[in-house]
DNA sequence: GTGGTCTAGACCACT
DNA sequence: GTGGTCTAGACCACG
């Protein structure tokens, strides 16, 4: 977890962005108790009102809930997350196909830049 | 032009983008004279000084030039605009396959979703 | 601090030289403090946009650096203030000797009139 | 006559300069017939407008004098160019020794600086 | 009318 | 309380 501090957006909205990846992924999975907001503060090196925004949004958004006395959990609502998965990806790849397309690029030539750059794409 | 005022952008930002954008896909011709801040700034429903501080940076950028009471212009050197889109692409690419790539898709799956939305996306 | 408002610079130009001479000249010492921008506002007369002006200037130059939400501090590039101090010291030996040379002045003179002020230049 | 229209100084008081040192060096010499505002504009690539305020200036300092219907000539008054050319030598003198000594530059470190830098300056 | 500078004052993200 | 962004509105140099 390294934010860009010195990036446009907002810090607590990189975590979401983060989280969701994690959860989307499969990497934290549905049901699963997430460490204390202070715990993951602590973790990602930000301030616990930030971790603890950025949580708030994540129950708004459905992939989080609160169990009251007994932590955060991943939600267990498993047609919930593939929503979100497809929402996720729907968004990135729609956002991305309008820039390459207001570059000029067609549909084959944006494929061979992805052909390109996807092997030296690994950190 | 319509910006996200909610977004986590700065809205000086998203301009600064959309002129990237239209400078480099061709729309606004090397060379070619932009409005007046002021004039600008009304047709984006932003403040003046907003719009200059976006138009300052791509000043700096190197894809727009001023001249003193006459107005400001696109760049007039291609190589400048072809780095920059360059730039653009390689940036927002490894971007998007980052995004994808933590989704857990492989290079197959995401040029089918590229493929499946490509069509749609007439936004 | 003490602007000249009459002057054909601009206030935030004559304040970038001068925090850019208290850099090169040790008195602000790399990786030191510097006061808020609302401070450092109040304490040289001047609105606290104008400031941050100066400010974001001496950071793009590479003097300054800031830390989020925590403050403003000197660079501890050493090598960064050496070039600074000797790309000033050139620019205004330069332009002082054009002058003196097209006042008539040979380098003989010149070094008379040095000698000559130097030492009344207690100011 | 070449302005610099990126200098933080406005072009009149770059105008300004260059006929303060036109007259003091004798290039330009006591009574001389100065040409017409317009003329002298068209020379220097500016507005019409802009050398006129250039040439009030430096009628208020003394260094030029109209004669109604007749035209402008540069002041007969030696001792005012004498004067003047003293000032202008001791602010500038004063000016650069501050910034040096700001640098913290000792006598002898500057006349060094001026010695090194005095032959590459042919321009 | 054009860009540039400055002020005053508000709101936001983050610690 | 810190830096960053935004607005509204004024004034200046230049053409």
């Amino acid at each position: 977890m390294a934010w860009d501090f010195e990036s446009d957006r907002s810090i607590y909205s990189q975590i979401i962005e983060h989280f969701e990846l994690s959860i989307l992924s499969g990497e934290l999975l549905p049901g699963a108790k997430l460490d204390s907001v202070r715990e993951l503060a602590s973790q990602a090196s930000v301030n616990p009102n930030t971790m603890q925004r950025a949580l708030s949004e994540l129950e708004r958004i459905g992939l989080v809930y609160t169990q009251r006395t007994n932590g955060r959990f991943i939600t267990q609502d498993l047609s919930a997350i593939e929503n979100a998965r497809n929402n996720f990806a729907k968004k990135h790849i729609i956002d991305f196909l309008n820039r390459m397309q207001s570059l000029g690029l067609n549909k084959a030539q944006i494929i061979d830049l992805i052909e390109k750059y996807y092997e030296e794409d690994l950190q």
